[in-house]
DNA sequence: AGCAAGTTGTCGGTTACCCGACATTTAAAA
DNA sequence: TTTTAAATGTCGGGTAACCGACAACTTGCT
């Protein structure tokens, strides 16, 4: 059984809460709580199917390292967010590799707990749509926004995007971010160097604080500005 | 009723293919046909839900054109691929555009029919699951090769996805692909000249033959050494 | 307190790609 | 056949972002 505060995270999660009671239960009582050190790897890239996973507390990364050793995000998952379950529908090895970029606190359902319920309960795929479906408007955004938004819009709009637990909080709940520039460098596929020097454009504009691996937001107006373009 | 030519081409996709009857029937018999027109809009952003859509002839452009009148493109759709299943699962407007880069057939299932039998047969969520998962695939897939790999490199790629009907084929028809240079700088989000550039650098290694909106494919096996880091 | 490891600030050289410009070619319409 | 619009080939200036380098700072470990 899960204890108790990771059960109240869990409710807070839009996904989670609006499940069917049965589901509910389910996670609850089959969910496996891991602890995962920095830079251990969840699963990687070929890997067959073995379940899938929420994280609770640290960040994971979705992505690929390839043999020039280049490093590639696809996606940056954070509490609380549920991932790996595309190749829970396709069937399909595993595309990229999970792994965590800080030390990190996931829940594991097994593969062969999660087809059972799902052969019990069919109707339980359209919850497994509504995952991949989530992934997919962001991923969808993400592209678009690559090639017409500048960075310094970009950082704006992550920013926010972090503050509102991409989607999944029900309410937002502080101001502050910690991560280092290293890692937001990474979410927004640019070098640290650049990041730098955008975070310190925002704070000669009044709207961020920055300091050391901690980002306090100030001004949440303007950064809207900027990230949606609403300047003019 | 469709026509037997269409009829012919649906079984020919993978998806299709692996629907239950019920299903399948379900489509054939509440297909409507439409025609479209170059740059017609099928749906635009923030439009509400109105059904999702296959493409049987033409491409349709998933993408944005900002208040800048920047154009993005987050997908490019061609035969046979099924399009606008995001906003039937998470019930939110349309999040992008859909246009017709060329005219176009397509296939339109109402909303009200496809959430009826989705009620009946709440089962075949796990087929609505699948489209969302394969674009989820193709899209991380290419949030990772924007960052790691050259445009030469991504062109290439985008050759041999094209011409595998983007994984829906059952079998490759042809090594001939129609379309304009400026059609696939839209797709890898690059500049017309810069295609051009890398279309003659694969020409001079003998590897494509390039002629007026048509790209023969001489070599496919250099070509997958290029997409996939192969060389060495 | 002192050291090591990680993070941040900052500088220029390099480069891939953009973008405007314009001539040329192709295909289809008049 | 002539005309017109669209597509292609090619050049060069401009630039956003990369990348290596290194000093300065923060934090935790011993």
């Amino acid at each position: 059984m899960l204890d108790a505060l990771y059960v109240k995270q869990l409710e807070n999660n839009v996904w989670f809460s609006e499940l069917p009671s049965i589901f509910q239960n389910f996670i609850l009582d089959k969910a496996q709580l891991l602890h995962i050190k920095k830079d251990q790897n969840i699963f990687l890239s070929g890997d067959t199917f073995n379940g899938i996973y929420a994280v609770l507390e640290g960040t994971i990364s979705l992505g690929y390292i390839n043999i020039q050793g280049k490093e590639a995000v696809a996606a940056i998952v954070e509490p609380i967010m549920w991932f790996g379950e595309i190749s829970l529908v396709d069937q399909q090895p595993r595309s990229h590799d999970a792994i965590a970029v800080r030390s990190a606190i996931i829940l594991h359902i097994h593969a062969q707990d999660l087809i059972q319920l799902l052969e019990q309960h069919s109707q339980f795929w359209f919850y497994i749509a509504k995952l991949t479906t989530q992934k997919l408007r962001f991923a969808f955004l993400e592209l678009i926004s690559i090639q017409t938004q500048t960075i310094y819009q970009r950082l704006a709009q992550r920013l926010i995007t972090i503050l509102g637990g991409y989607g999944n909080l029900l309410h937002i709940e502080n101001n502050i971010i910690h991560l280092s520039q290293e890692q937001l460098a990474q979410m927004l596929v640019c070098s640290r160097q650049t990041i730098n020097q955008e975070l310190h454009n925002l704070e000669k504009e009044g709207i961020i604080q920055v300091s050391f691996k901690k980002i306090e937001v100030i001004d949440y107006q303007k950064l809207q500005n900027i990230a949606y373009n609403l300047n003019d």
